[in-house]
DNA sequence: CTTATGACTTTCA
DNA sequence: CTGAAAGCCATAA
C-alpha cells in the first residue's frame, strides 16, 4: 500500500459523523489490529498540522470514554468544548471528563 | 538486525 | 475509586 498505516486511521477518523466519537480500539480493530489501540493514538499524536483540520481528531477518546490527551498543545479541555459543541454529552468530573460510549459511540455499518 | 516510544487496553491488587 | 504492570504493534533511529 502507498498510504501508512496512519494515513488509514486518518481516513477512517474522518468517517466518523458529527456527534458521535469513537474509541481507539475500535478504529484499531477496523484496521485489523484489535491490539493496535496506541498506534492510532500515536497516528494522532503525530497529526500533521494540514490534516488536524480535516480530522476530527477530537472525536476520538479510549475505551472509559475519557479524555486521554497528554498532548500540550491539544489539552483536554479543548477537547471537551468542541464535542460540546457537536452536541456529545460531556460529564466533568473531578478535572476529567466523561462521554457516554453507549449513546455516543459511534457504530460503523 | 535491535531498541525505544506512544492521545491504548486489560487485568490484578 | 486509583494505580501499576504487561501486552500490543507501527514507526524511527
Amino acid at each position: 500500500m502507498a498510504y501508512s498505516y496512519f494515513q488509514r486511521v486518518y481516513g477512517l477518523v474522518k468517517r466518523i459523523p458529527r456527534g458521535r466519537v469513537a474509541t481507539y480500539g475500535q478504529i484499531a480493530g477496523i484496521l485489523g489490529s484489535p491490539r493496535g489501540a496506541r498506534m492510532v493514538g500515536w497516528a494522532l499524536h503525530v497529526l500533521p498540522k494540514k490534516e488536524l483540520r480535516t480530522v476530527p481528531w477530537h472525536r476520538v477518546i479510549n475505551r472509559e470514554g475519557r479524555i486521554s490527551t497528554t498532548c500540550l498543545e491539544h489539552t483536554a479541555r479543548q477537547q471537551a468544548e468542541l464535542l460540546k459543541k457537536e452536541r456529545v454529552a460531556v460529564t466533568a468530573v473531578h478535572g476529567s471528563y466523561r462521554i457516554d460510549l453507549t449513546k455516543f459511540l459511534w457504530k460503523p455499518f
